[in-house]
DNA sequence: GCTATCCTATGACGATCGTTATAGCCAATG
DNA sequence: CATTGGCTATAACGATCGTCATAGGATAGC
């Protein structure tokens, strides 16, 4: 119970604050739990909190796309940006991503560096599998898989600076337009 | 002299590890100055430092952008990935961008923060321009030189945490593809 | 040669960090 | 009712952080 409210305060700091300003007291008392039952539950320390913050971030992504893909890859990229304009709106462009805030300070933390790694892949992955299922050569299906989910993050940022919402939706219109001339040329 | 091998140690250190893994002391250490003449030189303290670092980051792909982009818009993005692709496999996925760094870090230096919003803001512009040059309507160029931007910055962090080029590569095929669709259809 | 100005050198300040240790509570099991 | 085991409570550790202050050295202009 108390757990998986230390995993999530713990993501919800990494994508405001970044990792290295989230500390682990912090994300305690974000949760209500003392100190001493942070290193109860996360023997592994940081590393291991981090690890699952981002796990369950990536989960929560992954299964959205899962269920949104079942109607087409065109809807589950208008849901994959719909997630972040949320995030980023709903959080006055103070939160972000935590994937991309765990891959952006290295070294010190391999394993959570790791699970971002993987929570990309996977994203990118279900893209390419949609977009394959539709026509599109596998190839291409995975370029353009990446291409949504960089432009995606990339634009969450850019977002954050300018304080406006508009680099998001500017990117999403291009890639829904360009999503569907692909898509269309294959039918 | 000393002033500006801070500044761009500082810009170094940030796009590794991130602004707030970056210290004051380690920034000096690297330059082979001493703390004291950090504070003699940047006395707004790290959020001058930060600042800075950001500022001559984004001149330097500004310059670089320029130049390239009197060749015309496709030549442009050719350099701006170009500029990326360098610098992720040059130190073996252990480099980023400086801008996003502290873009994904908030609140403590809100300066800094400015500066990355206006270091992406250039960038597109600069895009933009050139785009509209070439026959782009003006609304229509705004998005692309956004998503070009957004894309290229999604995919370092991407390459960074999945330490690979593929990523970056994959994004840039894909967008100069639809540039170059783009462009010539309005010839 | 004197002085004023720029930079260095050094050390300290309070705060916070990740992590560990130890002692105690409290509920469930027998 | 006793005991065990999961969780709490509390405090401490060494380290590092941003920042500031103060004293010393060098160098330039007069």
């Amino acid at each position: 119970m108390s757990r998986e409210q230390i995993v999530a305060g713990a993501a919800d700091m990494i994508r405001r604050r970044g990792l290295n300003a989230t500390s682990i007291r912090e994300v305690a008392k974000h949760a209500g739990t003392p100190l001493g039952s942070t290193y109860h539950y996360f023997p592994g320390g940081k590393n291991q909190l981090a690890t699952e913050a981002v796990r369950l971030s990536a989960e929560i992504v992954t299964r959205v796309l899962d269920k949104k893909l079942r109607q087409g890859p065109a809807e589950g990229v208008r849901a994959f940006f719909g997630l972040w304009r949320e995030v980023v709106a709903g959080t006055d462009f103070q939160a972000g991503c935590p994937v991309v805030a765990v891959a952006v300070e290295e070294a010190a933390h391999p394993e959570a560096l790791a699970a971002s790694a993987e929570a990309f892949r996977a994203w990118s992955r279900q893209l390419a599998e949609s977009l394959e299922q539709h026509g599109v050569e596998a190839r291409r299906a995975a370029q353009l898989a990446t291409l949504v989910v960089g432009a995606a993050e990339g634009a969450v940022v850019m977002c954050r600076a300018q304080r406006s919402i508009q680099p998001l939706d500017d990117v999403a219109a291009e890639l829904t337009a360009l999503l569907e001339s692909v898509i269309s040329a294959r039918t």
